[in-house]
RNA sequence: CGGGGUGUAGCGUAGCCCGGUAUCGCGCCUGCUUUGGGAGCAGGAGGCCGCAGGUUCGAAUCCUGCCACCCCGACCA
């Protein structure tokens, strides 16, 4: 790319826009703050689908499917819903176009205008809610677990390639249950979902923790979260899991007949991971030479570059190289031969590193006269040459190594982006030159936290689940303070 | 939706202040030579200069309106 691109952390979106379209996973779409994501990027998604609806059915959830437009009087149902989400929404509001009589195009009709409009879906609690009064009568219908792919739709001022698009693909799961106590765990088991996800698949670590009041979920009673820190020191909310209490078992009328003969109201949890985990996994890892995947993720997790001269020498290297792809393959390993005649070795390189494959193999003729070949990595670009029959060995071990090793180094950044503080001076200090998560003291109001981000344009990002107990004062006010939260700039 | 910026070939750009139908690089096509880190040479194709009006003999250039995109806010997965 002939810049040095990660120096320029305050410039970090067009790095980021810039690596998204070369390394061609996404342009935008000329639709307002939609994107087009292109075949690399949605296989990218594709993996991440695979994974997580994995690990959602091990946990006992099944996938359903409910409609895009929801009508308009199920969004005012539920009051605090109302207030997030009544505003930036797609309206349907006529169902029929007609040829202007003046020949200049089509018209909306305005004989077709609907009785009720249809929201296109921002989230889908609502429709849910309404069709799960019809499915829910009994203890014996609950907990009634199930997830949805779907996309969604937020009409927001500001849009981002990946981070936030007018448009995007999520998964929104919608549990009830016949208990608090058994919601409180289902929301508390996503999130654990979700960080094993982030952690192991992704190698992103995370922080798993809930959020305050300000930050919380439309509707919720309480937002728990993973966060996830980027290499320009902004943070990243890579996933919500919402315990809802009866709050939209009430606005829906949804009870059920307990044991002992009594109507309830089920208790619900919602929770999502949307394509913003695709940018996540770019911002996390990339450098200046690409993408960097993790080997779960990567569509591509072996590229073999065959260097010849003439069509002998290239039959030569099929010969020698098609055993081996099949024993990658019967290994559940993904192999591309890039036997493109095209396109010079050096160029395909560079292709392959931008889209950051992990495991590179390149065979010459040198390598066929010497039994070998070229190994290289892409986390650290390092090469070496190996002889074949140690080749298979080599990149069972590297695609775990890469993992893992791309995992640690995500978390060395991150963890040496913790800064404690104690005055609100020395977090204004860190804040502005060294950036990552700034654990404090606060007051647990949420005056003092509107005050803090007008002023530093940092919010609390979440309370971690497994900080200590750690009495202490209030950075900005000097009230008690039980323990310290996270702050921190996000996208 | 407020503030700022930008729209010129597939991509990146010069020209705009000071009007005379367009510059350069990458990519693309053809041929030859090449192939262990983004090939070289030669030739070639490709443009309603974002859209619509206006001023003018003449508009990429000046004026008006609109649209799109980017950045900063508010909003947010």
């Amino acid at each position: 790319m002939g810049k040095n691109l990660t120096e320029r952390a305050e410039d970090y979106s067009k790095w980021y826009n810039e690596l998204v379209v070369k390394a061609d996973l996404a342009e935008n779409s000329g639709v307002r703050g939609c994107m087009v994501i292109k075949p690399y990027g949605y296989a990218i998604w594709e993996k991440m689908q695979a994974a997580l609806d994995a690990m959602f059915k091990e946990t006992g959830h099944e996938n359903a499917y409910f409609p895009l437009f929801i009508p308009k009087s199920f969004l005012s149902r539920e009051a605090s819903h109302v207030e997030g989400f009544a505003k930036e929404c797609a309206v349907v509001t006529h169902y029929r176009l007609k040829n202007a009589e003046d020949g200049s195009g089509l018209i909306v009709d305005p004989e077709a205008k609907l009785e009720e409009e249809l929201i296109v879906r921002p989230t889908s609690e609502t429709i849910i809610w309404d069709t799960y009064r019809r499915w829910i009568q009994s203890y014996r219908d609950l907990p009634l677990l199930i997830n949805q792919w779907a996309n969604v739709v937020r009409w927001e001022m500001r849009t981002r390639l990946f981070l936030r698009t007018t448009e995007f693909l999520w998964q929104e799961g919608h549990t009830a249950h016949a208990t608090e106590d058994e919601a409180v765990k289902e929301a508390e088991l996503i999130m654990n979902v979700y960080a094993e996800f982030a952690e192991n698949y992704m190698a992103m670590p995370v922080i798993k923790g809930t959020k305050t009041e300000s930050e919380r979920f439309a509707g919720a009673i309480e937002t728990y979260c993973i966060e996830a820190l980027m290499q320009d020191g902004k943070a990243l909310q890579a996933g919500t899991s919402h315990f809802l209490g009866q709050n939209f078992a009430k606005a829906f009328d949804v009870k059920f007949a307990t044991k002992e003969g009594t109507q309830e109201y089920v208790w619900a949890t919602s929770w999502g991971v949307s394509t913003r985990l695709v940018g996540a996994l770019i911002m996390t890892h990339s450098d200046d030479n690409g993408l960097v995947l993790p080997p779960k993720l990567a569509p591509i997790q072996v590229v073999i570059v065959p260097i010849y001269k003439g069509p002998e020498q290239l039959e030569a290297i099929g010969e020698k190289v098609n055993p081996l792809i099949k024993e990658l393959r019967a290994k559940g390993i993904s192999v591309k031969y890039d036997d493109r005649d095209t396109h010079k070795p050096g160029f395909k390189f560079n292709e392959y590193e931008l889209k950051g494959v992990p495991v590179r193999l390149a065979i010459g003729q040198r390598d066929l006269d010497d039994g070998t070949l070229e190994v290289a990595r892409r986390d650290t670009m390092e090469k070496e040459t190996i002889p074949m029959t140690a080749v298979v060995e080599k990149i069972e071990f590297l695609l775990e190594d890469i993992q893992k090793h791309i995992y640690e180094k995500a978390a060395t950044f991150r963890d040496s982006h913790i800064t404690a503080v104690d005055s609100y001076a020395e977090f204004k200090e860190v804040l502005e030159n060294k950036g990552g998560f700034i654990s404090a003291h606060w007051d647990g109001t949420t005056a003092t936290e509107d005050r803090i981000k007008e002023e530093t344009k940092a919010t609390i990002r979440c309370i971690p689940i497994d900080s200590k107990n750690e009495p202490g004062t209030c950075m900005l006010t000097g009230k008690p303070s039980l323990r310290r939260v996270l702050f921190a700039k996000a996208y």
